[in-house]
DNA sequence: CTACCTGCAAACAGTTTGCAATTGG
DNA sequence: CCAATTGCAAACTGTTTGCAGGTAG
């Protein structure tokens, strides 16, 4: 959280706002606040949390703003939809390039990983079946580093995964 | 679908029930049905639908039965959870070997894809990470070669088609 | 002004759970 | 026999929708 990506943060979000409204769409101090905490939000956060995150700012704000500003950012393809676990669906706001998860099933953190071979790899797969690709995600559950050398947890390392470390920061 | 197929099957079911039964639970007509069920479909199929195809059979059976058993045989670790699309999970019954799943986002076809190289490139990168790999998934979404032939239908093809997850187990 | 948007509540779909009756081993 | 399982219905969770009042452009 330098500098650099506050600048970052800022051309991305003017962007954006120039593509909502060249869409017919309004830019509302709602959807301005989802957009800020996604795009700025490297633990892909659920909707849920995107909500309670701004509960502070928007007291009367409601989930279902919340939702309906996600599918459209999903719709202009500004945000990604990660596999939903049980918990329910997370949100990328990274840009919209394609690339792998680190989800980790203890802390729930979930680390991006552009790996360029993998992306080589899954452009080769498509080709050979004929496959139109529109999008595409990979997810490696497991336990991040930090998990494996804390002790086992009294219940199994999956069963609840709440975020408590997040995901490291550093690109990888 | 050949008899090759059949005594697969056949040596499957057995070893499965052989598995439950070690495992202090009972081997059930219904439970039978349903594993005969996945372990054939190579459609993965959602739970919803497991329990209409055997409705004929057992026209008293829940779906709650249905999703008891597939969690069941996901202890086992004898089936893998697809994502959540919107219409459910889907459940692969195929041996629990990660791989990549080819999804149409139009037809909703999932193809099984392993490829090895695909797989030696997920653990490079899971290596790297030191990450302690339990599961992954990968979800290539697009459209099949007959879907890009087709006419566009009416609708978008992208309209509601989202998730696909291939459930892989063994702990590299 | 006038679509478009918000917030609320009610609707939904898939999945899970509690429990009495049933049944496999 | 008796613990495990079934089937039913009700509860839950995440997400979507309808609509009246509010607001960006």
């Amino acid at each position: 959280m330098g500098v650099q990506n506050e600048s970052f943060l800022s051309k991305r979000l003017e962007s954006v706002c120039a593509r909502l409204r060249a869409h017919g769409h309004r830019v509302t101090p709602q959807r301005l606040a989802i957009m800020e905490f996604v795009f700025s939000s490297a633990q892909h956060p659920t909707a849920q949390q995107i909500y309670e995150a701004l509960q502070a700012r928007f007291p009367t704000m409601s989930l279902a703003t919340v939702y309906k500003t996600l599918h459209l950012l999903e719709e202009l393809e500004e945000v990604a939809v990660l596999g939903v676990e049980a918990e329910g669906a997370r949100y990328d706001g990274a840009q919209p390039v394609p690339h792998a998860h680190l989800v980790c099933e203890r802390c729930g953190a979930v680390v991006d990983a552009h790996e360029p071979a993998q992306q080589q790899d899954c452009l080769a797969l498509v080709k050979k079946r004929g496959w139109l690709l529109r999008h595409w995600r990979l997810e490696l559950l497991g336990l991040c580093p930090s998990c494996q050398s804390a002790p086992a947890q009294g219940q199994e390392p999956s069963t609840r995964a709440d975020v408590a470390h997040a995901g490291g920061d550093q690109p990888y």
